[in-house]
DNA sequence: CATCAATAGTTGATAGGTCAATAATATACT
DNA sequence: AGTATATTATTGACCTATCAACTATTGATG
C-alpha cells in the first residue's frame, strides 16, 4: 500500500465511511438515505412544495420529482395544486402511510446511535464542527492553483 | 428548521459533505474522484489485474470494468492477458498519458490541502480517527433493533 | 482424468443522481 | 394591457454505481 498523508487518508476515508453508511442505512431502513429524509420531512410537515422540499433534501429537483411520482404510485402521498399558484405541487402523505413512517424513526434514531457510539457529546460536537469546516473549506474551493506542495 | 440531536446532524452533514466535495473534486480535477484514484493506482503500479484494482479503489467490479473500457477506448491504457493465468486482465497506463495524470496529482494535492485547510495536525489526527471508529461501528450494524431511546 | 468449486471478468437490468431544455404559470415593469 | 423575467415542475439524455446471471478459466479432489 502507498504511504498516504493524514491528509489524503482522510479524503478517501470520508468517501468509504459514506458509501458504507449509505449501503447499510438502505439495507437497514429499506430505503436509500434520500428516500428517508424525504418521508421524515413530511412526516414533520403535513404538506410541503416540491421546491422547498427539493431545498431541504439537497437533492435535484428532477430526482424529487422521481422520487414523489413512485411515492404517489405506491399510495404513500398525494400531490395536488392550489388556486393561489398553479405552478406549484403540494405533496402529503396518506394517513395510512403515517404509522409506517414513524416506526422507521425510530430504526433511523438507532442506526445513527449505533454508528457514532463509542463517542462522547464533546467528541460529536467537535466532530460535527470539523465536518462543517469542510464543508465551508470546500464552498471556498474554486480552481486550483497548480504547484501546491505535495501532500 | 427542526430541531435536530448532534448525531442527526452529524449523519447528514457527512453525507453533504461526500456530495459537495465529490461534486467540488470533478469539477476542478475533470474526472470522478473513483475515476482519478485508479489512475493515480495505475501511474504507482505499473500494471496490476483489474481485480487488484478493483480492490483498491473500493468500487464494484461492474463499475471497474467499464471505466477501463473507456480508458482503453481513450487511449490512456492498454489491457492485456498473460500465458500463466487466462482469466486475469492486466492494465498499464499508456506513456503519453503518464505525464498528463502526473499534472493531476499536484492538483489532488491542492485539492485535498485546501478541504483540510484550518486544521492543525493534531485535528487531522482525530478527525481520520472518528472516521475510522464511524467506519467500525458501522460495519458491526446488521440489524436494527427497533425500541431504542430517540436521539 | 473428470468433475466440482473458486476466481476473473463481462453483460444486462435497475437505481438514483446530474444537467439542459421545455412548458406553464406568476410577477414586475413600462 | 403587454412584454420580459422568475419560478416551478417535468422530461430526456446521460453517467456511474449496484446486483445477479453468465462465461471462461484455473485449481482441487475423488
Amino acid at each position: 500500500m502507498t504511504a498516504c498523508s493524514v491528509r489524503l487518508q482522510i479524503f478517501l476515508q470520508l468517501q468509504a465511511v459514506n458509501k458504507e453508511l449509505c449501503s447499510k442505512f438502505e439495507a437497514c431502513l429499506g430505503a436509500s438515505p434520500s428516500r428517508v429524509e424525504i418521508l421524515h420531512y413530511l412526516l414533520e410537515h403535513e404538506e410541503v412544495t416540491q421546491s422547498a422540499l427539493q431545498k431541504e433534501v439537497n437533492i435535484d429537483a428532477a430526482a424529487v420529482t422521481r422520487h414523489l411520482k413512485q411515492l404517489e404510485a405506491a399510495g404513500t402521498i398525494v400531490r395536488y395544486k392550489k388556486a393561489e399558484d398553479q405552478r406549484a405541487t403540494w405533496v402529503k402523505l396518506e394517513d395510512e402511510a403515517k404509522r409506517h413512517i414513524e416506526q422507521s424513526y425510530q430504526e433511523k434514531s438507532q442506526f445513527v446511535k449505533e454508528t457514532l457510539a463509542g463517542f462522547s457529546e464533546a467528541e460529536l460536537e467537535q466532530f460535527l464542527q470539523m465536518l462543517s469546516k469542510v464543508s465551508e473549506n470546500v464552498s471556498r474551493v474554486t480552481k486550483i492553483e497548480l504547484g501546491g506542495e505535495d501532500i
